[in-house]
DNA sequence: CCCGTTTGACTTGTCAGACAACTGACATTA
DNA sequence: TAATGTCAGTTGTCTGACAAGTCAAACGGG
């Protein structure tokens, strides 16, 4: 065959379609029409069907509003401006991208078998007999702590070596950089609790301050439950939010 | 064509082919593959090209994977399993899907002027001068109340009259029946505080019990808050959880 | 025997053109 | 006036075909 030295990227043409409808779209103002299928189509260069493929997706996700025999919308733009609770990213990350200087406090790392309750978390039985690394401690962000941090991970995926000396107390940010195990969601548990003395204490507040606790379990790409970790934060100093969709 | 005395409700194709999709992949286990498109498309009733748009948006959901030249396959089952906080549900909703008995106590309804937190909340200005319906009410499922709910809404948007003697509950059922106006997100922040003395009467909870307080925003389609509430559960009645997607 | 190459079956990705179903506004009629 | 019919414009669906990617088995030369 012809070699054909390809440029570096020549995207499929879906994808060049995402790109292109992305940009119309921030041109556009919500509320606004796009130009009818076949119309759009024409322009971006790709058949209809391709184009409805790409224009279901934008439409699933919210960012354009489809009206059978009326047209397609662009929605409310509202989705995009602000990355909430829905992204999983560690408190240190947060902390950078508000240009606020976090640091760990009590860090306090141990080996042992898990207990009955944190064997569950993890998604064995609670009887199980598992090897994990439990890793505590405190972040303060600007001088004042702000959350109690909890994770329990199986040794299989993580040991005492892997935490370097620079640990900047995020098990995630960890996985992320080994690029093992591979990792895909978590689901969290939101719930409310009243500080106990030790939590008091670690976190600086009255005892029997309301603190938001984070229950999540973290996920594998082949549904392995990789860290189960229990957080508790002092109400005030971040600000979680979620989007919620309306379900027809 | 032969007449078809649809029955009462006949699903657009694309809806039927989700729903049956969506059983496959239940039936099925995570990394099996799906049949061919031609052949999956002749099983459905349906042709390939609907049922490659229903596709596409299961693989953006990541509930499939897809791979050109190899198959689509069933990925892992996690996002799945639950609706969690990411769609915007009346609490009478989720009571029913649960099988229980929700019902309104303590309603109260007022007309008035904005308080300037209320007006910040719905958009304005804090010295707006908005008119107002304000819904109070406590919700209990099984006899046991579980939840305190405040809806501030413009009276452009609703008035006294709207609530009909057999209101369940939700400002989100009133909207979606009479058909205006048009939602499309929530933005929904999570706290936690303590329970005041009025609280802890209305929910019959100690006082200074931790309360989770969510305090959500409605965005209509253009653009606009057509709904401010502040809502109080008290733990342990429902489980708040949310999937967080780990960004690479 | 071993190893690189070719072939071919199978799958998803894209295309083109056509018709059906729905909506909204205007014209028509009782 | 109010209900009804009509029509243009748009999205929804269908059909059949070809392009492009992947994998493995068959093939051939060393």
């Amino acid at each position: 065959m012809a070699l054909d030295l390809q440029h570096p990227k020549i995207q499929p043409p879906h994808v060049q379609v995402e790109e292109a409808l992305a940009d119309l779209i921030k041109q556009l103002r919500p509320g606004d029409q796009l130009p009818p299928e076949p119309t759009l189509a024409r322009q971006l260069g790709v058949s209809r069907a391709t184009l409805r493929e790409v224009l279901r997706t934008f439409a699933e996700r919210g960012t354009l509003v489809r009206r059978h025999g009326v047209g397609t919308f662009v929605a409310s733009r509202i989705p995009v401006l602000e990355t909430g609770l829905e992204v999983l990213e560690s408190l240190g990350g947060m902390a950078d991208r508000l240009g606020l200087a976090s640091e760990v406090a009590f860090l306090e790392v141990e080996e042992r078998l898990a207990t009955p309750t944190e064997a569950e978390g993890l998604g064995f039985a609670r009887d199980a007999a598992v090897d994990v690394l439990i890793i505590n401690r405190v972040i303060s962000v600007e001088g004042e702590p702000v959350a109690d941090l909890r994770d329990i991970v199986p040794r299989t995926y993580l040991s005492q070596d892997d935490l370097s000396h620079d640990f900047r107390g995020s098990v995630l940010e960890v996985f992320l950089r080994q690029g093992a195990p591979l990792l895909s969601t978590s689901r969290t548990q939101i719930l409310a609790t009243e500080a106990t003395a030790k939590f008091a204490q670690r976190l600086d507040v009255p005892r029997g301050t309301a603190l938001l606790k984070l229950v999540s379990q973290l996920y594998s790409c082949d549904e392995r439950i990789v860290d189960y970790s229990v957080a508790y934060f002092v109400p005030g100093h971040f600000k979680f939010q979620v989007l919620r969709k309306v379900v027809g």
